[in-house]
DNA sequence: ACGCTAATGGAAACCGTTGTCAGATTCACC
DNA sequence: GGTGAATCTGACAACGGTTTCCATTAGCGT
């Protein structure tokens, strides 16, 4: 349709040679080994493609013959806009951005959408490795990376047997937030966590669905609750567990919401991430409850925005994870077994932590 | 060094066609034409791909011979990171990243460090288009970008003549927040810009560099206030203007104190961005001035924060930015002629512009 | 002059696919 | 059994480079 923008062949390695009457090897060497040919020489083919446009070596042929794409892929299964959502989020992104930068390397977002069960993209993504960030351990885009024959670097979540992967110690780090609020008295909390498989539930989680969630670090974090809590003598049968599928503060105050209306003596909202537990200082505050004094509210992470407001939270170093996985895959060329990195988490006790409004039985163990 | 941990030779097409006894065409075919050969071949290709670890053709050489690199790459001369600092940024990513989404192309971040000369990075990179943020109108990397052969779309700045663009209408929007300042009666303002030059320069501008200012975007902004405010009968060359290279609430903080130092009697301090204008609240504040009281600050962009704490500032829609950007791009091969696209703006008065402390004439224009 | 070494440029194979085009096979149907 | 249509298949030429291995030439000491 209309007239071609460029009616004239784009200028090609081997078009340059004949041009210049030489062989292709040596524009070839002009641009890769200036040391192979005389300078004299390199001036002259360098000055030849500047007047017949020739942009250098084409980067996907190149590619092919190096085996060297120079990016490495970024897979994560959410909306790839979801990564500049979450603060979490764009601290990994921000740090695996650093390694590549020291690498002088690509990053190449992968667009994976959650629903679609589509994963040519990743099979079209020209890449010399994978960063997976945080997918279920059923998703078939995982599958597809995995089939690619490059290193692969997973972070938080899944773990899988052979493969790379750093995160943080999930069971610790909760543990340490259950124990916080064990002392603290608590003995009837509710539960906020994020999306425990790929179909969506906006509602109570099953014991069968908490056991069998498909996103690791939610059911870990879900599992160490409930060894934590039962160690203190609560039911954990008993405890109720509220999913949002998408990671929002509203959705965080919906789950509160659904929470609190159907378990009002709760004296203290467990969210597996700040996100949700800010969505649930927002619905306290609606109802009137004040926070810590009626009622606790802990989160994970670390975010600033948490930070700010003084959540109880237990502190990641998102940045640290995706520069440290960024190094892990680079570098991976020279290792042989796989390694499992764990970043340290510390429990940030804040403003939101107290005990409960009616301690029924103070636990001061005499 | 070492044993190579893979041994066996990757599978490739041709081998698997020798495996399977049929050509190389069939092969393909099963991946990219079912339509083309009987359903049972077809499983019987794909059945022995899986057997023999086959992860489909090879993306690069795919790539190579169908001219399509399914991805964009995003220029933005910054550390790579920085993009993940500014909220206004993160919404450009995410809205091209959105764009990307919905057109299955991967997006492909180029690792420029602002310093470098090094462009190799661009010329290395396999993506059917660029999209240039933010970048000084003598950028090496935005030159090699316009060598290579495949459409280019420019976001806020340079406006280079050819090339499709898209932004806000910077005068037009820095007149509004210009015309509200004088308005109210402001006449002894201050200006704090971002950087205006590749060279660092943390101190007041001459007028010299701020007319020679490689940064398109500071310079139309800085030119529209230079009119508004002669217009207003306020002569600009006693205007102080005080530049920061980095991008940061503190250096915005460090740019208000200096500013204020030498000119205390300043009523208000325009900033060209939100987070330094932040960073100006939080100085004025350090200091005891109230704002609006004491001194009025007003920013640009309208990120969440601004909002959240009731900046004046002038909103501009970044996700929209990055959408359209993307848009424009990858729908580009049916245009001709190059586009310009600009996006509107809307001035958000908050609480923190107010007449100045001393009204020295007032201004009710009768 | 002569042989040796180092510098320089070239020929050809290869990287893994896709696309075109012509030939082969199958099939239904007269 | 012949015929044309429909369906598959295979040979071959790109795609745009890089790299290994040679051939040639030039420089140099004696």
């Amino acid at each position: 349709m209309g007239r071609p923008i460029r009616t004239r062949r784009q200028a090609t390695l081997a078009s340059l040679a004949a041009e210049l009457g030489v062989s292709r090897t040596t524009v070839s060497n002009a641009y890769n080994r200036p040391d192979q040919l005389s300078p004299e020489l390199r001036r002259r083919v360098l000055e030849t493609a500047r007047r017949l446009g020739y942009p250098g070596p084409d980067p996907v042929a190149r590619s092919l013959r190096t085996r060297k794409a120079g990016a490495v892929g970024l897979l994560l299964t959410e909306n790839l806009s979801y990564a500049f959502r979450d603060p979490a989020a764009v601290g990994v992104l921000e740090g695996l951005a650093l390694a590549c930068e020291d690498a002088s390397v690509g990053l190449h977002l992968v667009p994976a959408s959650p629903g679609s069960e589509d994963v040519a993209a990743v099979h079209r993504a020209g890449v010399d490795g994978f960063v997976v960030y945080s997918v279920p351990d059923d998703d078939p885009h995982l599958a597809a990376v995995l089939e690619r024959p490059v290193p692969t670097v997973i972070i938080d979540q899944p773990s899988i047997e052979g493969i790379d992967r750093v995160g943080p110690d999930d069971a610790a780090a909760v543990g340490k937030i259950a124990e916080h609020l064990v002392s603290l008295g608590h003995r009837q909390v509710g539960v906020i966590c994020m999306r425990l498989a790929r179909e969506r539930n906006d509602d109570f989680v099953s014991p069968a669905r908490q056991s069998g969630a498909h996103f690791h670090v939610q059911r870990t974090r879900l599992e160490a609750l409930a060894v934590a809590f039962s160690a203190a003598g609560v039911d954990w049968a008993g405890v109720p567990v509220v999913e949002r599928f998408d990671h929002t503060v509203d959705d965080g105050a919906s789950a509160a919401r659904q929470l609190l209306d159907a378990y009002p003596q709760i004296t203290a909202v467990i969210c597996t991430s700040d996100i949700l537990a800010l969505g649930a200082m927002a619905e306290a505050e609606r109802r009137g409850l004040r926070v810590p004094q009626d009622l606790t509210v802990t989160g994970f992470d670390g975010i600033a925005e948490a930070e700010r407001i003084g959540l109880t939270t237990v502190h990641q170093p998102v940045l640290e994870k995706g520069k440290v996985a960024g190094r892990l895959l680079l570098g991976s060329a020279e290792r042989s077994a796989p390694k499992v990195i764990t970043l340290p988490t510390e429990l940030r006790v804040g403003r939101t932590s107290a005990p409960p409004r009616t301690v029924e039985e103070p636990w001061f163990g005499g």
